[in-house]
DNA sequence: TTAAAAAGCTAAATCGTTTAACTTTTTTGA
DNA sequence: TCAAAAAAGTTAAACGATTTAGCTTTTTAA
């Protein structure tokens, strides 16, 4: 009872196994009706087709694409953002009958998969910095999302400016200033900035953003000193918890905070509500990435949106064209009620 | 500048293709000192191993698990309870060095993927019905978790007892009672069941729960009018705002609804305080899964919790032991606010 | 000292296709 | 009617590894 082969069914059917691989391949190579019978009788006999495995070798193409997301898959299929780029990928993959394999961007290497898959969309710096290296030196089709790779295209918003917008609209000569940062610094845990120094990604949103915060600052003639720049390791709430509170509790009281993304941003604002301080009165907070709930709190938030699912379509898209050309998406400021 | 293959190697060395393959995969065929010697050589020339391609035929093992969702990975990815889900999963595969390819289970076949996967991880009975045939017929290892496929190993808590149990604490004799359930009839949109014929997948879990309420109800001397029974198509916040007006704007007004998501309930509650009805004083409700989002609200969920996460786990683990062994994992009443 | 056992290695078959190159048959156009 | 072109199939060589059986050589045991 083992599985049917083309040359099974070859020899069945007093053809070649070339004619039996063009049937379901290559319809133009043979007639018609020797194409449907073929069809038929494989029906007929089981055959369900060619076996994808030997198909992968022979052909060097897989229909499958790895998707490196920045961190471990553990923490990003439930981060909104993430969990909705991904959805955004696996719509247009779909379409395109590909199929989506998740892989973590902190594994030690690319080489397990490599060999088979037919390229990669990496989400967002990868947390080991090698695979980026990997990544560009092997010769697969590589998107890249809100991070760049030299020589590879990458989807993207304009971070520095939309983050000088944002800044911009909450500031006020002689506001005191605090930035909450994301993956600044090469820490495990939340921490203030002081004399580390900056995690050398310069490709990152991160770093994109942080300028664009700069710039707005001194336009308004303020300056932050690197002890009010918080570097959290993940954008996940844990964190964000822990980063509210220091900086809540840190003398004098900022009264503006620039958070780098709404989930740190809606803790920081429940943080500050619970402490009986008045939002935006005393203390002025901007997200950014625009999520659901990012609407729905009272006072509701003032952010950057962007939308994950168009940029997950666009990646998935610009990959399976093939093409090189980078892409800048658009994005909307939402001037919320947390800036007043 | 093409990739070197383990025969280039070999000649390259001057000792057989055998001998480089088992300096990767059998370190007991050859001596320490030579595997050692071909190890670093293969580093100095740039082989970095077996091509994968090549190995997933000849082997007939990919290492990589499909992760069959219910519906389309669209939607199944940004459900709260799915994405804990596939965190648990992918935190097993990931130690055991497997990857993680996520599969629709609205897809047409499995075909395209079934001859390379190392097996799958079912979760939820597949939207389309097909898909359970298919993966019964073939040979690869499946595990279930949510429904159940004959003879396949399952992952299941016992939803029929966890649903009588919220049931009868939400119930008391007299009361007037809704269902809003999940896929329990065969419509594209939120509707009453009426004399529609239930879904014939019996085993999947929304049939258990509604055998549950059942069994509750009839202790309570209670009958539900099957026009009482509303059936959503997926779990989701549109369908579940729909079901809750629908419900709530239902003469006369039910005093318990009992939902079979906490999704389902939660657009319930919210919907049910904006029209001003006093929950839990003139309506009370239950949900079913126990999401983080459930305990946030005032009043907070009576729900019935389960651990996503442990199911995930869980599954992995079984697909990986190869056992045939189902499995029924606890879960815990949460009686809340809701309910009184 | 020698037979038996163990270790180390090689040659060849295999996994199940695809595809370039070739042969044969049919069609076309003048 | 016939050469040239097009169509339909076939052959056989890849694709890049793994693995079994067998052959040397070395080690062990008596």
């Amino acid at each position: 009872m083992k599985k049917l082969t083309l040359k099974d069914v070859a020899k069945e059917l007093g053809v070649s196994t070339a004619t039996i691989s063009n049937a379901f391949n290559r319809p133009d190579q043979l007639s018609a009706a020797k194409r449907t019978e073929i069809l038929e009788a494989c029906k007929k006999i089981g055959y369900t087709g060619p076996n994808r495995a030997a198909q992968i070798l022979r052909k060097g193409q897989s229909n499958i694409v790895a998707l490196v997301l920045a961190d471990s898959l553990d923490y990003m299929v439930t981060d909104p953002v993430a969990s909705t780029f991904i959805q955004g990928v696996s719509r247009v993959l779909r379409e395109n009958q590909k199929h989506l394999l998740l892989y973590a961007g902190d594994s030690e290497s690319i080489a397990d998969v490599v060999d088979f898959v037919d390229g990669f969309i990496c989400y967002g710096a990868p947390r080991n910095a090698a695979l980026s290296e990997q990544l560009n030196q092997q010769s697969k089709p590589v998107v890249t999302v809100d991070f760049n790779l030299e020589g590879r295209p990458a989807i993207n918003i304009d971070n520095e400016k939309a983050s000088y917008e944002i800044a911009k609209a909450a500031l006020k000569p002689g506001d005191h200033v605090a930035i909450l940062g994301l993956r600044l610094i090469d820490s495990p845990s939340t921490c203030r900035i002081y004399d580390n120094p900056l995690l050398n990604v310069e490709s990152s949103i991160t770093h994109r953003r942080l300028d664009g915060y700069s710039e707005a600052l001194k336009e308004a003639g303020i300056t932050v000193d690197s002890d009010w720049i918080w570097s959290l390791p993940e954008n996940n709430v844990v964190y964000a918890v822990q980063a509210a509170k220091e900086v809540l509790y840190s003398q004098p009281r900022p009264n503006v905070i620039l958070c780098m993304s709404d989930i740190i941003a809606l803790e920081l604002l429940q943080c500050a509500l619970s402490m009986g301080i008045d939002v935006p009165g005393e203390l002025k907070i901007t997200g950014f990435d625009g999520i659901e709930e990012a609407s729905r709190t009272r006072p509701y938030l003032s952010t950057v949106c962007q939308s994950s699912v168009e940029k997950g379509m666009q990646a998935a898209n610009l990959l399976l064209s093939g093409e090189n050309q980078s892409m800048s998406l658009s994005y909307e400021l939402k001037l919320g009620e947390t800036i007043g």
